[in-house]
RNA sequence: GGUCCGGUAGUUCAGUUGGUUAGAAUGCCAGCCUGUCACGCUGGAGGUCGUCGGUUCGAGCCCGAUUCGGAUCGCCA
C-alpha cells in the first residue's frame, strides 16, 4: 500500500506566478513522450493538465526506471518545483511551466483503454455510455458537469434570496394514469397495488401552496416511461416553482431575472428584459411551431385564399378538408437547390404527414413542380405574395393545419440547419403565451388538457361556469430558447367551482377525479391561496448554454435510446424470491 | 409500433464486378531517440467481418431471417 502525497496544487492550475514552488500534483498519465534520457508526462485531473519532466541527468536513477514504467491512464502523485519552460505551449493554460519531477507514487496501474480520453474523439455513443468513467474524464465532460453543479448554486442561491423555499417531494407517489406513462414501483406491504415515480412534483407543490409554503423550489428528479430522444431522458431534473398569490406577469418577472441572472454569471451574456412574447397562435401561423427558433427568418405565410376557386386538386383537398395551403420562402441565395436536394426534403416532410410539397424557384422564367396545373401569370401571383425575389425558392405545403404546421415548421428549422444559419452564440429567448386550454384528440374527439388540468383558463364566464374547448385559451406560458422549450408553467385554478367547470370541459366522470386527483381537491376545500408556477429542464437548459446537442452530455449517467444504462446494465432481472415477496408474476412472453 | 441508417483489429474507418494470406490510421508491445506536447524513426502483436441460414467451385461483398445500436415519426397531460 503506497503513500498518498497531500497534494498543494490541481493540474490545471498552476501559472508562471508558481515557478519555483515545490508542489505536489495527483492524477491520471494523459501522456508519456520518452526522448532517450528525458521523459515528458502529462498529468490530467478535472482542472486540465501540467508537463512533469523526468531528466535522467538529473534525476535518481530509480526514480526514472519507474518514470519509464508509467502508461496512459496510471494514477499518480507527483512530487516536484515548478520551473519556467524551455520551449512554450500556448495551447496550454498550464504551458508556461512544467514540473521537474523529484518523487513520483504511482497508485495504481492501468489497462488500455476501451476509449480515448480525450475531448474530440468521435467514439461510438454506446461505448462511451458503457464506459462513462472514462468518458468523465475528459475535459469537456468535467466542464458540463462543473457548469451544470454552478447553475443549480445559481438556482439556489437565486430563489432562497427571493423568498423560496426548498422542499423535498416524496418519490414515491401516487400513479395518476394521466398524460406520460409512469414508471410503477411495487412493494412487499401492498400486493396488488404499486407505487409511480413522479413525472413531475405538480401536485404535492400545489399542496405545498395550500399548505402556507408560499415560495417553493425544488431541483427535482422527474421520470417518464416514454421514448428517448437527444432531449428527453426517462428521468430527468426540473428546476420546479410554485408562488402563492401571484399572476402571469409576476411569475414572468421573477423569471426574467433569474434567466437574466444565470446568462450574466454564467455566460457573461447580457440579455434585456422584458423577454419577447408571443401568443401560440401567432407561433403557429409565423413559425409553425410552439417553441419557434427565432434565430432565423424563413416565416411561413398562408396562401390558402389565393386558391378558393383552384383546381388543381391537392389544393382544392386541403381546402376541403379544412386545411390549409402555406408556404415558406427560402431567400438566402447562397445555397443552390437541386431538385435532388429538394426531393430530400420533400422526402422528410413525408414523415410529418405531409404528402408532398410543392415547390417554386423564382427566376426570370419560374419554374416549378406545378407548371402543368399554374401558367407562369399564376406562379408570378404566388411569388408575388411571397415577396420573392429572383433567385428564392418557396415550398408550399397544403394538407390539414396540423400537417402543415408541422411540415413547413420542420422544414425552416432544418433548411436553416443545413445553410448554417443555427448560430449558436445567439440567444433568443421567448415566452409562448396564451396557449389553448384544451388540445382535441383526432381519433377520439374528446378534449384534454393541453397543460394539466389544473391551468387557469384565461378567461371564463363566472356566472355560467361554462368554458367553451375550442376557443378558451389558459394562463400558461412556455419559456423558449433558440427554438427548445426550456421550461414551461401556468396559474393553477385555486377556485372549487372553476375547477368542477374544467373537468366538465374535459369530459371526466366525478369517480374519476375523486380516483386521481382526489386528495388535491380535498385540499382545495379549505383555502387554497391563487397560485401558479413554472418548471424548467435543467438538463435542457445546461445542453443549451454548453452548446451541447443532447442532454447526455450534461447528464453523468445518462440512459442510451433503449432506456438502458450501459454502466450497470440496468433494467436488470429480478429473481423469483423477490417476486414471490411481491405478489408479482411475469409475462416474459413479448 | 412505423420509417431510415449502421455493425469489419482495442478505437475510427476503407474494402473495387463475388476470387490468393481482409487493409489504413490511431492505440498497444519492443528497440532507438535530451525539449517534445497529435513527438519522430524501426519492427511486432492484434480479426468468428454482429448472429443464423441460403445461393455459389468460392461470400466481408449477393439473398433471407434475426439481433444490437443510432436518427426520426408516433408518443412525451
Amino acid at each position: 500500500m503506497s503513500i498518498i502525497l497531500k497534494r498543494s496544487h490541481m493540474c490545471g492550475d498552476l501559472r508562471k506566478e508558481d515557478i519555483g514552488k515545490d508542489v505536489v500534483l495527483n492524477g491520471w498519465i494523459a501522456k508519456n513522450r520518452r526522448f532517450g534520457g528525458i521523459i515528458f508526462c502529462d498529468i490530467r485531473d478535472k482542472s486540465g493538465i501540467s508537463q512533469i519532466v523526468f531528466d535522467s541527468t538529473q534525476t535518481d536513477e530509480n526514480l526514472f526506471q519507474l518514470a519509464e514504467s508509467l502508461r496512459s491512464e496510471f494514477v499518480v502523485g507527483v512530487k516536484g518545483k515548478v520551473v519556467e519552460r524551455s520551449s512554450k505551449n500556448p495551447d496550454l493554460p498550464t504551458g508556461d511551466i512544467e514540473v521537474i519531477c523529484s518523487d513520483l507514487v504511482i497508485y495504481n496501474k492501468a489497462e488500455t483503454t476501451p476509449i480515448y480520453i480525450k475531448d474530440d474523439d468521435n467514439v461510438d455513443e454506446s461505448l462511451r455510455l458503457k464506459y462513462r468513467y472514462l468518458d468523465l474524464r475528459k475535459k469537456n465532460m468535467q466542464d458540463n458537469l462543473k457548469f451544470r453543479h454552478k447553475l443549480v448554486k445559481l438556482t439556489r442561491d437565486f430563489f432562497d434570496e427571493n423568498g423560496f423555499t426548498e422542499v423535498e417531494t416524496p418519490m414515491l407517489i401516487k400513479p395518476t394514469p394521466e398524460g406520460a406513462r409512469d414508471y410503477l414501483v411495487p412493494s412487499r406491504v401492498h400486493k396488488g397495488s404499486m407505487y409511480a415515480l413522479p413525472q413531475s412534483p405538480q401536485m404535492f407543490k400545489q399542496l405545498l401552496m395550500v399548505g402556507g409554503t408560499d415560495r417553493y423550489m425544488q431541483i427535482a428528479k422527474c421520470f417518464r416511461d416514454e421514448d428517448l430522444r437527444a432531449d428527453r431522458q426517462p428521468e430527468f431534473t426540473q428546476i420546479d416553482l410554485e408562488m402563492s398569490f401571484v399572476d402571469v406577469e409576476d411569475v414572468i418577472e421573477l423569471n426574467e431575472r433569474y434567466i437574466q441572472r444565470v446568462f450574466k454569471e454564467l455566460m457573461d451574456v447580457e440579455v434585456t428584459r422584458p423577454f419577447r412574447r408571443m401568443p401560440f397562435a401567432e407561433a403557429m401561423e409565423r413559425y409553425g411551431s410552439d417553441k419557434p427558433d427565432l434565430r432565423f427568418g424563413f416565416e411561413l405565410k398562408d396562401l390558402t385564399e389565393l386558391f378558393t376557386d383552384t383546381d388543381f386538386q391537392v389544393f382544392k383537398n386541403a381546402i376541403d378538408i379544412g386545411g390549409s395551403i402555406r408556404a415558406i420562402k427560402i431567400d438566402n441565395g447562397n445555397v443552390e437547390y437541386t431538385r435532388k436536394k429538394i426531393d430530400k426534403l420533400i422526402d422528410m416532410s413525408k414523415s410529418y404527414g405531409a404528402k408532398g410539397l410543392v415547390w417554386i424557384k423564382v427566376e426570370e422564367e419560374i419554374s416549378s413542380s406545378v407548371n402543368k396545373f399554374f401558367d407562369q401569370d399564376a406562379l408570378r401571383v404566388i411569388a408575388d405574395k411571397m415577396e420573392a425575389n429572383s433567385g428564392d425558392l418557396i415550398l408550399i405545403c397544403a394538407d390539414t393545419n396540423k400537417v402543415v404546421f408541422d411540415t413547413l415548421g420542420f422544414l425552416r428549422r432544418h433548411i436553416a440547419g443545413e445553410l448554417g444559419l443555427l448560430d449558436d452564440s445567439k440567444y433568443e429567448l421567448l415566452w409562448v403565451v396564451d396557449f389553448p386550454l384544451f388540445e382535441k384528440d383526432d381519433e377520439t374527439g374528446n378534449y384534454h388538457a393541453m397543460h394539466h388540468p389544473f391551468t387557469s383558463p384565461k378567461e371564463i364566464d363566472l356566472d355560467n361556469l361554462n368554458i367553451d374547448p375550442d376557443t378558451s385559451l389558459a394562463k400558461a406560458y412556455d419559456i423558449v430558447l433558440n427554438g427548445v422549450e426550456v421550461g414551461g408553467g401556468s396559474i393553477r385554478i385555486h377556485d372549487r367551482d372553476v375547477q368542477q367547470a374544467m373537468f366538465k370541459a374535459i369530459g371526466i366522470s366525478d369517480e374519476e377525479i375523486e380516483e386521481k386527483f382526489g386528495f388535491l381537491i380535498e385540499a382545495f376545500k379549505y383555502g387554497a391561496p391563487p397560485h401558479g408556477g413554472l418548471a424548467y429542464g435543467l438538463d435542457r437548459l445546461v445542453m443549451l448554454l454548453r452548446k451541447e446537442s443532447s442532454i447526455k452530455e450534461v447528464m453523468a449517467f445518462p440512459k442510451n435510446q433503449s432506456a438502458q444504462c450501459l454502466v450497470s446494465e440496468a433494467p436488470g432481472a429480478v429473481d423469483a424470491e423477490q417476486l414471490e415477496e411481491l405478489g408479482i408474476g411475469l409475462n416474459t412472453e413479448k
